[in-house]
DNA sequence: GATGTAAATGAATGCCATTCATTTACTGGT
DNA sequence: ACCAGTAAATGAATGGCATTCATTTACATC
């Protein structure tokens, strides 16, 4: 019976190497992968996220990950899940449609914007595959048909709105001066004269102003064809 | 002056392996690497495209590419912005601006519908980079002060048209039973009904009914700001 | 004819996700 | 009390990937 070995002395960071074999309690759920990766992400950015880093936080050996999630991709499906249940679906049945859809677009946006490498993975995701994300999905269309909305149009609205929201989220992360032609802004001049006289006019911030632009018209077009 | 190694035998793919040093006539050129890419693209997908293939199916070795590239991105943004010159603008100045924005809005999505990968890429992307891309932006802002737009709004009409067309292109790739809840039906009853009812209206693509909808929605909508 | 630059090869580098054999712990059945 | 099966960890591969660098050769210019 061995006298534990000692912690090497350096900080509570550096824990004692753990051997081989089962541990008496389990070190890794899908939770704490979840929760691990987000602060992963938060610190470091997706480039920072691997799986290598992401058994590392947790302290454990990369390989015993995949007793837990299938891939990587699977990772980021938790992760995705775990973001859809912050979107704002509060004022659904709550507050007059419109004013619920608009707060619901700005959160969806505003939370996805700091994570759009997940934008690739959720546009085409079953959503039976993530349960809070289908709960959003619930409590909007429960909204939508009790605002009046036609059963037969309210997907496609809904996915109407997603893809503005997505695309949106994207552009929160485009440089404030994309649109600047640079040394090509003579053979441009009519792109040219909109990019200056916006930025001469705004503000708040251009991708703001864009967003809420379509979302109004969205809103209002929609708006249009309830029953 | 030894005579020329004679070719293996094989076919035309197989040919002699050059020996290293500069060659008599360059072999690589940006237009060669980026038409190589799409038709990689076009038979591998986008996970086939990589520096690798890349060089081999143009019969050099990977770092020769690195002599007119600077790296995957930049042979993404070659890619992007031979694409961009594919989208319709064509109507605008010549059929009246709801139309030439339609024609557009569709052309450009089923564009990068194709090429959804490279959706990241061009989202952040400073326009003076792509200089096909910078033409296809110049042909639709002049068509928006043609048709009377107030300056200072066209730019965020076009990027807000611009994100609901590239997250309709990720829509376009998304399984047609995405919506299904499969075992969890029970617990959204709304999701589920509209889901069926869609289902139950429609002939053609959903995908394209809920483009159609969003983007007749964004014309309606911005052509009652004009000017 | 020397010198610099451009375009190729080929060998290495480092990172990455993933797999597999192995070890150990717990649980349920007999 | 034993045994079998399953679950969760380690640690050592594996193969693919973009990218870098030293080297070689060709061409253009002075």
């Amino acid at each position: 019976m061995p006298a534990p070995i000692p912690a090497s002395s350096a900080g509570p960071a550096e824990s004692v190497r753990r051997r081989a074999g089962r541990p008496t309690a389990a070190i890794l759920d899908q939770e704490g992968i979840t929760t691990a990766a987000l602060k992963l992400i938060s610190n470091k950015g997706y480039n920072g996220l691997t799986m290598a880093a992401l058994a590392r936080s947790l302290g454990v050996a990369p390989s015993a990950l995949y007793n837990h999630v299938a891939s990587k991709d699977d990772v980021l499906l938790l992760v995705e899940d775990h973001l859809a249940a912050m979107v704002d679906v509060s004022a659904f049945g709550v507050e007059p449609w419109d004013a619920a859809v608009r707060r619901w677009a700005w959160s969806y946006r505003d939370v996805f914007s700091e994570h759009t490498p997940l934008i690739p993975v959720i546009a085409v995701l079953p959503v039976a595959d993530a349960p809070k994300t289908l709960a959003m999905y619930e409590a909007v269309t429960a909204g939508f048909r009790d605002a009046g909305f036609p059963d037969e149009m309210i997907i496609s609205a809904i996915v109407a709105l997603e893809a503005f929201v997505f695309g949106a989220a994207y552009d929160v992360n485009a440089p404030e001066d994309i649109f600047d032609a640079g040394s090509l802004a003579e053979q441009v001049p009519n792109l040219t004269a909109a990019v200056d006289r916006l930025a001469a006019e705004q503000h708040t911030r251009p991708t703001d102003v864009a967003f809420s632009l379509g979302l109004e018209a969205l809103i209002t077009g929609f708006g249009a064809l309830r029953g």
